[in-house]
DNA sequence: GCCAACGTTGGC
DNA sequence: GCCAACGTTGGC
């Protein structure tokens, strides 16, 4: 099971958002930027997600699951662009700062330190376990 | 509100 | 196919 980073501003679509969609989930349409459409296409119904509000807030606030593989994005209508569909799974416990990223090293090299315009980012096995750790977040 | 980083576009 | 110009994003 592969896992990502999904990004968002809170004042576009925020986790209170996704989460009252409930079981039914929501597709992450909207995105137009080719790395994170095909990261995307990599995702497999099943992976998991950091659900990360940018922003003034800057932190990693949920978790999410990948309900459905990419399918054509409903909001666009050239054939371009493709999105899945996300589930809220659970809150991130204590929600994970930018600012707790960065000041761990064991975190250098993760997508959202390095490449901070990236909105759908791979996220390593092991800064997935660490960030759930730093979290509270055993799932 | 500024600016750096980055992706995209379009002219050549 | 290169590269300059431009727009957007997002952290500070």
């Amino acid at each position: 099971m592969a896992c990502w980073l999904f990004k968002t501003e809170p004042e576009g679509w925020s986790w209170e958002k996704q989460k009252s969609k409930g079981k039914a989930g929501q597709e992450w349409d909207g995105v137009r930027n080719f790395q994170a459409r095909n990261h995307m296409r990599a995702m497999q119904k099943g992976d998991r997600g950091f659900f990360y509000h940018s922003g003034s807030e800057r932190r990693i606030v949920g978790i999410v699951e990948v309900s459905a593989a990419a399918h054509p994005d409903s909001t666009d209508s050239t054939g371009t662009w493709d999105c899945v569909d996300l589930v809220a799974l659970a809150d991130m416990p204590n929600p994970v700062s930018l600012d707790a990223v960065k000041a761990d090293a064991r975190l250098k090299d993760m997508v959202l330190v390095n490449n901070a315009r990236l909105s759908v980012q791979p996220v390593r096995a092991a800064e997935w376990a660490l960030v759930c750790k730093m979290g509270g977040y055993s799932g």
